[in-house]
RNA sequence: GCUGGAGUGGCGGAAUUGGUAUACGCGCUGGUCUCAAAAACCAGUGUCCUUACGGGCGCGUGGGUUCGACUCCCACCUCCAGCACCA
């Protein structure tokens, strides 16, 4: 028998179907025995599966099954992130359901994971679809707004027109819809919000603990919380009195303020020009920015526009009055809407203040330029130095003076030590169908009610029309929508929106503790067992959406008392795409290569060894079709070698024996074990660890037994070890050949190999020696020798001899077992 | 602009953390087998000089530290990703 398609068909689909009938990935809670909780980020279901998934989930098997073989007692469960927009779509396109459409996708895609042979628990299969999955994300959202965590409120939101439907901040991604990429429009509308920004603080604080995360997620995570420290200060207008407050973070620059300026949506302009003779020029200017579209107003050259107000404004530090002018480049939704300008010390202000001649003052000297004016200035100045014209303050370095300055305001009470945050509350109501629905009714009388736990879940209605048109399709359903007040019993509303679907991925590992539970959300001991998840493996593009909701979600579960822990994933890890010709594979560009067809010519295991053989799994994937040849040659070789070279022997080998050919065997079968355990457990290299073996492999071929038993013991030993080793990447395959060799399935139970420290032990080490920093010689020298001996040893050598005799040796530097360097 | 990361053969990528640069694989060249081809196996494969022995040069660029630098330090270039008129 060799190795073809015919061959990988049998074997592949025989070790699927032992493992589903002996439930070989099964997982049960038991203190007693060491956990491991390994995830993957679960799928939409759109179909079949795409390389993509293939790599990310053949990452994530390696890791379970390893884990299982060292004995670990492993979760690796399963499931679909099922609501949806393009559900809907596709319902619409196809005229069908987008429940039927779904639970198709998930039927392919359950097959495909099949024929990947990945390890999963199916008994804990979820679809967030469900009743019994969206149940409790209802239930989540009541406890959150019984704790005032879920609020509704109105205010300017995100709107996607081609969607139709809000999109929440980490979803606008240059001001695009990050699914449909159309550009995103600002609407005013009441909306339900969930108070993300109180955990800020310990959103932030906690990224610290992550030790074991990338460190660019946690950067964009950090940056996306965005905390700055500052002053808030506050101006008085001149003839109305009101106070305008303004966010800085550069107090010590106070002095220089020279104007203010408020963005054109903020509430004072209205009533600072009406009845002015600055009314006309001021509305016409608001009309202008407010027609152009946001990231038009954020592109291009940056000039900045605005128009005086007519108003002036107090500084509160030197009772200056100031011109109060409002501008493009200031925005409503960060800080106050309102700022300080100081044009010497700020670019954007500088370049304002230029363009409509205001007046600047320096108060920061540049030490290297100390004639520095402001006629002079073609930049801001925003390096350290000196405080000038900042009356008591001036002399300070500026960095202290922040501190000095803004104590100083607190006690004279024109100023408010501060932090400012980017993080902004998080949307989630969505005028979407496909969705869990928002379990809220509205009462005349009682007003905005939850909907009682004993009702749960407020069912999604099954036979709606979708047209896509027309907004929100459950505000036309009359039977969803007319409901009972929990509370007087007087006919009420229920709310039509359905939740974002981030809420439902926010929590979903938590409920593979324990998936069919119907009275809880989960088992708490259950969830203390397995959780947090050891390595979570997922694409990059959750860096700030997913993970961040992920890590809220699990501090309020938390502080309700459901959970003992702060993070849900202790390592992340984030796998590279996969290109084609360069580029990321997708349908339009037409440049797809499918799993499908790469298993059905070549296996499931050929397709695991390549993807996982070609690049370390952070990087990016280049696919190659003659490589993936290669790959399928390497399980051939193997095949052959436990088929035809593996034999049946009475005794063992007895290292005491060994000739330098089954030394070298040896140590190379251990120095295998060595590094793809290491490779698998830390940094998760399986390019490097499958090249150990692919090593072994090429020494174990050229290794003949003579037909004498304690080699071919040894040249067992070797097979077997290369089979153990490459059971995680190859599965199917090293089932096969485990039972060939007279071992009972399954591989998975059979212990993973020691190293033995005494097997990598040299006799003699093949040394360079070096003169003069060159390689002049490599001589094999007896392990761990004195320095006198290698000395005498190395300079008796011809080569080294006729580069180093006649002169003075200088220095002699011994690295044991490696190099030495002669310095002459 | 800020943040994170990367630059090594024809290609994907290694390098025990300062110690033989290019492991492993792909590709290519030559050979064995064959009527022939494929497959398989064997040998070779950074670059320049040399018939050869051998030697020079080589990890984005330039400098530095060191007996020794892909690895550490300084300055710069290019590319990728994320964020961004964030006050």
């Amino acid at each position: 028998m060799a190795y073809t398609t015919h061959e990988i068909q049998r074997i592949e689909s025989k070790w699927q179907a032992f493992w589903q009938k002996q439930k070989t990935f099964q997982a049960e809670a038991d203190p007693s025995k060491k956990k491991f909780y390994c995830l993957e980020m679960f799928p939409y279901p759109s179909g079949r599966i795409h390389m993509g998934h293939v790599r990310n989930y053949t990452i994530a098997d390696v890791v379970a099954r390893f884990k299982m073989m060292q004995g670990y007692n492993v979760l690796h469960p399963i499931g679909y992130d099922a609501f949806g927009q393009p559900a809907e779509n596709a319902a619409i396109k196809n005229s069908t359901d987008p429940g039927k459409w779904t639970y198709r996708c998930i039927e392919q895609m359950h097959a495909d994971f099949i024929k990947m042979g990945f390890s999963y628990d199916w008994d804990r299969e979820i679809a967030t679809c469900d009743e019994q999955y969206y149940k409790w994300n209802q239930w989540i959202f009541i406890q959150m707004f019984k704790k005032g965590l879920a609020y509704k409120k109105a205010s300017p939101v995100n709107w996607c027109p081609s969607c139709e439907t809000t999109l929440a901040n980490e979803e606008v991604i240059e001001n695009k819809c990050w699914r449909c990429k159309n550009e995103v429009e600002q609407k005013d509308l009441e909306q339900w919000y969930l108070k993300i920004t109180e955990y800020s603080e310990q959103l932030l604080q906690d990224l610290g603990t992550l030790k074991n995360w990338p460190l660019r997620v946690c950067a964009m995570q950090e940056n996306w919380i965005g905390k700055s420290y500052g002053v808030e200060m506050y101006f008085k207008e001149v003839k109305t009195g009101e106070t305008i407050p303004i966010f800085t973070t550069r107090p010590d620059t106070i002095f220089g303020a020279t104007y203010v300026v408020l963005a054109p949506e903020h509430p004072l302009v209205e009533r600072l020009v009406d009845g002015t003779s600055r009314e006309t020029d001021v509305k016409v200017f608001i009309e202008k920015t407010k027609n152009l579209s946001k990231s038009l107003r954020m592109s291009g050259d940056q000039r900045k526009e605005g128009v005086f107000t007519g108003a002036y404004a107090v500084n509160p530090v030197n009772g200056e009055e100031v011109p109060i002018w409002i501008a493009d480049y200031v925005l409503m939704e960060y800080g106050t809407g309102a700022i300080m300008a100081v044009p010497t010390h700020d670019q954007r202000d500088f370049l304002f203040a230029r363009e409509h001649s205001l007046p600047m003052r320096i108060v920061i000297q540049d030490p290297q330029r100390p004639d520095l004016t402001v006629e002079k200035m073609t930049e801001a100045y925003v390096g350290p130095g000196k405080l000038v014209h900042s009356q008591r303050f001036d002399g300070l370095e500026n960095e202290g003076a922040k501190h000095k300055i803004a104590e100083w305001m607190e006690g004279q009470k024109t100023g408010t030590i501060t932090v400012h945050w980017r993080l902004r509350d998080w949307l989630i109501s969505r005028q979407r169908y496909w969705g869990t629905p928002i379990p809220m009714i509205y009462c005349k009388t009682c007003g905005t009610v939850p909907v009682p736990d004993q009702d749960l879940p407020v069912v999604l209605p099954k036979n709606i029309q979708i047209t896509g048109e027309g907004g929100s399709p459950l505000a036309q359903c009359k039977d969803f929508v007319e409901a009972r007040c929990p509370k007087c019993g007087a006919s009420a509303r229920r709310e039509t929106d359905t939740m974002a679907t981030f809420f439902d991925s926010s929590w979903y590992y938590l409920r593979y503790c324990d998936a069919h539970n119907h009275d809880k959300i989960f088992d708490e001991d259950k969830a203390r067992y397995w959780m947090p998840v050891d390595q979570y493996i997922g694409g990059i593009e959750h860096a700030i959406l997913h993970l961040l909701y992920s890590r809220f979600f699990t501090k309020f579960l938390r502080d309700l008392g459901l959970l003992k822990i702060d993070e849900p994933f202790d390592r992340l890890l984030t796998q590279g795409m996969v290109l084609k010709d360069g580029e990321v594979m997708s349908k339009s560009r037409g440049n797809i290569v499918d799993p499908g067809s790469v298993i059905e010519r070549y296996g499931a295991d050929t397709l695991r060894l390549f993807i996982l053989f070609a690049a370390p799994p952070e990087d990016q994937l280049e696919w190659n079709d003659g490589a993936i040849d290669g790959a399928w040659k390497f399980l051939s070789r193997i095949y052959n070698a436990a088929q035809k070279r593996h034999r049946p022997v009475k005794g063992d080998f007895d290292a005491r024996n060994f000739d330098q050919d089954d030394q070298g065997l040896y140590r190379e079968l251990h120095a295998a074990i060595r590094k793809v355990t290491s490779d698998f457990s830390e940094d998760l290299k399986f390019n490097t660890a499958i090249a150990q073996i692919m090593i072994l492999m090429n020494r174990l071929e050229k290794f003949d037994p003579c037909g004498d038993e304690g080699k071919q013991a040894l040249l067992n030993r070797a097979i077997e070890t290369v089979i153990l080793l490459l059971a995680p990447i190859v599965p199917h395959l090293c089932e096969e050949l485990w039972q060939t060799m007279g071992f009972s399935p399954s591989v998975m139970k059979a212990k993973w190999p020691c190293f033995d420290e005494q097997a990598l032990l040299q006799r003699t080490a093949l040394v360079v020696v070096q003169v003069n920093g060159k390689v002049r010689a490599k001589v094999e020298l007896p392990a761990d020798a004195a320095e006198e001996v290698l000395r005498s040893l190395v300079l008796a050598n011809e080569k080294i001899a006729g580069y180093v005799s006649g002169k003075e040796i200088r220095k002699f530097i011994v690295v044991p077992n490696r190099l030495i360097s002669i310095v002459v």
